[in-house]
DNA sequence: TTGTAGGCGTTATCAG
DNA sequence: CTGATAACGCCTACAA
């Protein structure tokens, strides 16, 4: 296997020339350059990474953090990475985070010296303490699809989507409208829910009381969402429409409410999240998020906020859209 | 940031002795052990991945190859793979593969020289281009879920698998029992299907024939299930009971079915494969495959591969689950 | 515009 | 058992 001395030798030559135009430097007169590549070609010269990876003190690799709970959405949104990563020659290191305390150990493992040259953490929020051991390293941090104002981040405009959602809801003649909602940090279920925000403003907006419990925070899974609606139903006054936080949720909302033989949409309406692949064949009504872009503007961020570190993090929302199917209908009567 | 030679100094032994404690080699006195252990602790040293896959001329780091298509597969998977990457220092570096052109495209990148110490390919068999070329670079490969017989690969045994499903639905009664397949290669749809093997055998065992236009061939997709349920359909005898080989797949036909008006499973029985956790609340009756056992099984061969590297490839087979829940009954009469 | 020399942090190979 | 020293393959001054 050639390395680059070789290839001056075959050129006639120094290193320091073939480096130069390995990286595409000016500093190369054009006759050069040809014999250079010439001579790289007839040798099948490729130049090490390990070793360029060396010499430039860079890793040249993301570190892409994603917690199981991701299953759904983790493809499509690795995938928008790969579109953008694929013009450069970074390389992706995949981690998945099943628990709390695994969650820890993973953002140790990132935090050990040299490891990658920036993180994109999906899905869920990082430790303070991560944040600031990155920081002191120098190690950029980008959120996709989680918010944290210390850090860059890119997410979904929850907000807007569920106020879409409900003023949809409204529109339709609904006014007992129900949240189930799910927590902004899967591992740490407290504080507030994603979609709180737009739910509350529209429905004030619209002028419409949010009765107590109607605003439900369930796990992320499907039984969380069946839990969540029997806790609605043992309410005095039930919903007639639930904004439910995630599809996986939604369908336990839907299983439950099959059981129960309560008909949707017709005494109950119900709007999911995501438009996970398998929701079409259900006829949900639900709300669209754009994976691969959240992926495309995570990877082009980071490789930004690579160039130039001391910038202040933002916080870029993307819109979603609301995808209607069959599962609203005006309220019964 | 500290380096071997600092942590040589302040232990006062040379830098092989700490290279040699690195790397646990018998070859150090327990005095002196204790002595550089102590000196990295006090400098809190870590040693460099990158001037460490450098010296060794390795890059302890795997690819992992995965088709977009494997969505609802993969994360499982790739944690399984991490289950035993996590006992080592090995790296997993992630590359989707979306199209056929794409695969090719990804195939390259990872021959190029030095990329990785060994390559996990998932749910599709590589080219064989791509295999020799593996082979003269002596980078390792190892199939997940595909079965390629020059290669190394861990698969899920569909044949006894669809066997156990045709058995079940012939104990029920069963005698028209069609089969929707997916190909080995979903970027090359000729071929064998996945489960035509079981199927056969196990049908060819209870004595019951296939009818011509039994075996369907379909997208690996809603829609390529909905469509095969088209084909049977129009045939002169309807089968009353379905194995598709894909939740996804059965998923169409159940969708296709509900439309139709055929009721399930009473006219109609279907069994899923994969267990998709969604499908859990559909109650369809479905292989469960072992992914994360895969995932594990995979990373291990890969890392005993290496380490012996001219022993000649094997294909392990792991085994499934028949997870019976609502859309399997007997024949209408 | 080009060549040369030094450095990066390990591992591996020898003498001792 | 231990220490010195030579790779490893590239990048980056600096000198020409």
């Amino acid at each position: 296997m050639p390395n680059i001395s070789d290839v001056a030798r075959a050129a006639g030559v120094g290193i320091g020339t073939v480096s130069r135009v390995l990286n595409g430097s000016p500093l190369v007169s054009e006759a050069t350059r040809q014999r250079v590549v010439a001579a790289m070609e007839r040798l099948r010269y490729q130049p090490s990474p390990i070793a360029r990876a060396f010499g430039r003190r860079r890793t040249h690799t993301f570190d892409l953090l994603v917690p199981l709970l991701a299953q759904a959405f983790f493809l499509e949104i690795l995938r928008g990475i790969e579109d953008v990563l694929a013009q450069t020659d970074y390389r992706l290191v995949t981690r998945t985070i099943e628990t709390g305390q695994d969650r820890e150990r993973v953002f140790d493992e990132c935090c050990a010296r040299g490891r990658s040259d920036g993180v994109l953490l999906v899905w869920a929020p990082p430790t303070q303490h991560f944040v600031q051991r990155m920081a002191d390293a120098a190690v950029p941090i980008v959120l996709v699809n989680a918010v944290e104002p210390t850090v860059w981040s890119v997410a979904v405009d929850h907000d807007a989507a569920a106020a879409q959602a409900v003023t949809y809801c409204v529109g339709l003649g609904h006014r007992r409208i129900a949240l189930i909602d799910r927590p902004q940090d899967p591992f740490a279920p407290d504080g507030p829910g994603v979609c709180q925000g737009g739910y509350r403003a529209a429905l004030t907006a619209s002028d419409v009381s949010v009765p107590d419990g109607y605003e439900q925070m369930a796990e992320l899974e499907t039984r969380g969402g069946a839990a969540a609606l029997d806790a609605l139903l043992a309410l005095p006054e039930t919903p007639t429409a639930a904004l439910v936080a995630s599809d996986a949720q939604a369908l336990g909302v839907l299983e439950s409410a099959r059981t129960r033989g309560i008909r949707v949409p017709r005494e109950l309406s119900i709007i999911g999240y995501n438009d996970n692949p398998v929701v079409e064949y259900l006829g949900l009504t639900t709300v669209k998020l754009p994976l691969r872009e959240l992926g495309r503007h995570a990877a082009s961020l980071l490789l930004s906020v690579q160039s130039e570190p001391n910038a202040s993090p933002t916080t870029t929302y993307l819109p979603t859209q609301l995808v209607v199917r069959g599962t609203c209908a005006p309220p019964a009567q």
